[in-house]
DNA sequence: CCCGATTCCTGTAGGC
DNA sequence: TGCCTACAGGAATCGG
């Protein structure tokens, strides 16, 4: 499922057969997944040059002259340049076709993704204007993860997966993180001290860099710009490992719902 | 504002 | 073997 590493090894994948690139042709085969794909992107983007390829927190934005594009991957969506002439499959939802020979297909089987289109500045669109610091970026800091924290009652772990609060944190990392910093996931997010907060901080950004430099998770779905799954599902200490001994103490890893997600933690390594 | 629950979707796993 | 149900989750939205 992607989360931030998968989307940014997506984006550093197909950028290299993106950007400078001139787009012949959309074929749009399905308009119904998280948010209809709008009538005008097809009339919109044609003939235009995809001038940039950034990520916004799990969006790729495509930025042309005259307007951008915005996609989000979901729970199940994948990106892969391909020949044109490559026949699709079901769930191929959406082909962008270009002048080079080459096509972007975006396949998504359980439509939580989205293709979006909008010629205003992208970073003031509905989806995005809210979001709060990216996770590898200065701003995100011990004082500002201490200070939106004070007062909160909700766990910890649901507080750093909050997209306002930092984005690009989904339940596989969020997990992972936890566990590196050695917190309990149930912890009340504003009774954690600023000592656990720096903790955390830099697990956040060691895990999400680590993820990215191992071309991010793959459970089932997940592949890069180039069809191939990433690697950090063999670093995962916690995470869909459920009974299994914790790599530091040998005592099964706990599985428990917390906010309608799976959290796995080791109830001796984490309080 | 804050927080937990609900909702969308389909492939897969597990039970019988 | 095959059918049925539960489950996976990003994040907007809703209700308290």
């Amino acid at each position: 499922m992607p989360e931030l590493p998968e989307v940014e090894t997506t984006r550093k994948g197909i950028a290299p057969y993106v950007v400078g690139e001139t787009v012949k042709n959309i074929i749009i085969r399905e308009r119904q997944l998280r948010w209809p794909i709008p009538t005008s992107l097809k009339r919109s983007l044609k003939n235009l040059v995809i001038r940039k390829l950034e990520r916004r927190a799990k969006y790729l934005l495509f930025h042309t002259e005259k307007g951008c594009m915005i996609l989000h991957l979901g729970m199940s969506g994948s990106l892969r340049v391909i020949d044109n002439k490559q026949p699709h499959e079901k769930h191929d939802h959406v082909d962008i076709v270009f002048e080079s020979g080459r096509t972007l297909r975006f396949r998504d089987p359980r439509k939580f993704g989205s293709v979006l289109w909008t010629t205003d500045d992208p970073m003031q669109h509905k989806l995005i204007n809210h979001l709060g610091p990216e996770p590898l970026s200065d701003e995100f800091d011990t004082d500002y993860l201490y200070t939106r924290s004070r007062k909160r009652t909700q766990a910890i772990k649901t507080f750093i997966m909050d997209s306002r609060i930092v984005v690009g944190v989904g339940n596989i990392y969020a997990n992972e993180a936890l566990f590196m910093a050695g917190i309990n996931p149930n912890r009340k997010a504003g009774t954690v001290s600023k000592a656990r907060y720096e903790k955390l901080l830099m697990a956040i950004k060691k895990v999400l860099t680590l993820a990215i430099k191992k071309g991010g998770t793959t459970l089932r779905d997940f592949i890069n710009g180039e069809g191939k799954p990433g690697y950090f599902r063999n670093e995962l200490q916690v995470y869909d490992r459920k009974g299994e001994p914790c790599n530091n103490c040998k005592k099964p890893i706990k599985m428990v719902r917390l906010g309608q997600r799976s959290t796995f933690y080791c109830s001796h390594c984490q309080n």
